[in-house]
DNA sequence: AGCACGATGCTCT
DNA sequence: GAGCATCGTGCTT
């Protein structure tokens, strides 16, 4: 077990998406854990970024964001799903980086029942393949009585890095909307 | 394989 | 009241 520790969130978000490509993103819930490797991850940063939900400011949903790095944000979405998030850079700075898709390694049996055969390769689906919802927000990803971090997984070469607009900001202004700050390993070429 | 659409409820205007 | 960092289904090529 290998923990990514607090200074690994604190530094730079587009740095700290890079390097979570190829880590392990775990969960033990019931003393059964979960895991998976990261292959897919995007980048929101601060209140300038209009992509960004702290784009008006700090709010009662946001919150987590402009906490401490190394926490989670997690947030519910079109009605159904939860989101992941890696809470990045100096605490009362909101930048994060969501997790996007994950390979299932430890437990891929389980997740695939949870997820009835379908993949895991979409930020919702992730998190209802390793049971993440709201009651993780603000949780350490340093500690694991939180039941949820990310560890050290595979080696990535970062000429395997391709990186692309960020997914789904379709009424985000430019050039907000068009940054290349999604990031994902060459090889997943299932999407 | 790709596209359109409905689901569904919380957040901020 | 509109919009949403999406997903799964069902219909079209």
């Amino acid at each position: 077990m290998n923990i990514l520790p607090y200074e690994f969130y604190n530094r730079p978000t587009v740095t700290v998406a890079k390097d979570l490509l190829g880590a392990r993103l775990v969960r033990v819930t019931d003393s059964m854990r979960l895991s998976g490797i990261i292959l897919e991850a995007e980048v929101y940063v601060g209140e300038e970024d209009l992509g960004c939900h702290a784009k008006s400011g700090k709010t009662a949903r946001n919150s987590a964001m402009y906490g401490p790095p190394g926490h989670a944000y997690v947030y519910f979405t079109y009605g159904q799903h939860w989101m992941l998030n890696a809470v990045t850079e100096r605490e009362g700075f909101p930048a994060a980086v969501l997790i996007r898709a994950i390979e299932p390694d430890e437990g891929a049996s389980i997740i695939s029942a949870r997820r009835q055969g379908r993949d895991t390769n979409g930020p919702a689906k992730l998190t209802s393949a390793l049971d993440i919802d709201g009651g993780l927000n603000n949780a350490d990803l340093c500690d694991p009585r939180s039941g949820l971090w990310i560890e050290n997984g595979i080696p990535v070469d970062p000429d395997d890095i391709i990186s692309r607009p960020r997914v789904g900001l379709n009424t985000v202004p430019e050039p907000w909307k068009s940054k290349p700050w999604g990031f994902h390993i060459k090889w997943n070429i299932k999407k």
